[in-house]
DNA sequence: GACATTTATTGCGTATACGTTAATTTATAC
DNA sequence: GTATAAATTAACGTATACGCAATAAATGTC
């Protein structure tokens, strides 16, 4: 059975078409900041950029606006839309409360040992980034952790909108990632997570990753309101 | 102040660009079951059926695509997504935590007597409907109240999120919607959410609903196993 | 100088044309 | 009769053209 190419991790694999490849290098540069958040941009301009005809970036914004990450004003350009407080905490509720089902759903089945090696992997990736302070690698194992559980909890559709919400926050994630006091505490927690898991104890599993959610949004809103970042 | 063209309730009020007509009217045509769930149709015939050229029905199609009722396959034309009972289990569990978070955030607001009245207005309408026995009057009213404990919510993902994949169940309640006893329970569950909402007990209040939405989906599920209703 | 009205510009919505490529059919070899 | 290869067909992906309508600019009026 010959795998498709591997790709990196949480890109999305494919790109035949122009307009998969639009959608894929649009939304990077929104998530890099190289289109800021509030700017607008015609869909001439994007298509200069992306070198090719409007057609497909068209097609591409339409996919975006869908995800949240853009919207499309006729005669004003695409606007990438602008992250308030009230946006993001109604985002980390849904990641909230979605992540936290997948976990109690993971924690109803029995899995083989292996599968917890990516999660295992992660915290590990986690603990040695704290020792070194590597804020970045600590980002992103700890994407990696809250992708394993959706994994684990095997809704595929949970996944799908956790990923696109996570999408939408991830900005907000990068600019208070060096505001942040060391994040010690989130290993223990998504220990304690996978521990109730491994022994099927759901409500746990649940309440412990509500818990963790909870206080992460609490965290980040603290953030954004104190050196007043009311929109990114 | 002249108000726009009145339209139906429930459906997108706009539809200025021939995309955005295309897009009502295509959902239209999949949740009436005029264009059946497994079924295929190339671009091409859904352009004439609509009367307008490819590119505003291609559009259409990738919008759809995003909000999960159909999928684009290059060369097979759109096909219209079938849903299996996995896949109804895959919702129902995200309806379950997230209209139930909507009742949780509900409860933690004060609202005037009025902002209740179109809920309170929809378990009446419930209960007429028990009453003479008419289903599709409750299955609207029954919409109804989920929609406005969103709106009370206050949550707008959340909302876009449940309407979504309400839209995505609603051909398998349909299916079902005279297979199920009399739903004389429901309204019992919804009138106890309100009014822990009211109360503001909002602990209550989502866990009257999460059990309302648990037992809905058992219900639902264990019909279409039944009748072995394995794609809708 | 402020405001209304006309004109000009431009960005988008839609149709259409066309090359590409995958699916299908036909032909050929075994 | 089956399997492979070649030829054909057709649907899609993309580019392009063009008119419309919304905005901006310019002009005129008070």
């Amino acid at each position: 059975m010959a795998n498709p190419p591997a790709d990196k991790v949480g890109a999305a694999p494919k790109a035949k078409s122009n307009t998969q490849q639009a959608v894929r290098t649009i939304k990077q540069m929104i998530l890099e900041n190289q289109l800021p958040a509030g700017s607008s941009h015609l869909e001439s301009e994007l298509a200069e950029k992306l070198r090719m005809s409007r057609t497909p970036v068209r097609e591409a914004t339409l996919i975006l606006e869908a995800q949240g990450l853009l919207e499309v004003r006729p005669r004003h350009g695409v606007k990438i839309v602008p992250l308030s407080v009230d946006d993001m905490r109604e985002i980390y509720q849904i990641l909230t409360v979605l992540e936290s089902l997948s976990a109690r759903l993971a924690a109803k089945k029995r899995f083989p040992e292996e599968e917890f090696e990516a999660a295992e992997a992660a915290i590990r990736n986690m603990d040695i980034a704290l020792e070194t302070d590597n804020r970045e690698a600590w980002a992103q194992a700890d994407e990696t952790f809250h992708r394993e559980l959706l994994r684990l909890g095997g809704n595929k559709r949970i996944a799908t909108i956790c990923e696109t919400y996570n999408d939408q926050a991830r900005r907000a994630r990068a600019l208070t990632l060096y505001m942040r006091p060391s994040p010690t505490k989130s290993n223990d927690d998504h220990r304690r997570v996978l521990e109730a898991i491994r022994n099927g104890d759901f409500e746990l599993a649940q309440e412990i990753h509500t818990l963790h959610r909870v206080q992460a949004m609490g965290l980040i809103i603290d953030l954004l309101e104190k050196y007043k970042l009311h929109a990114v």
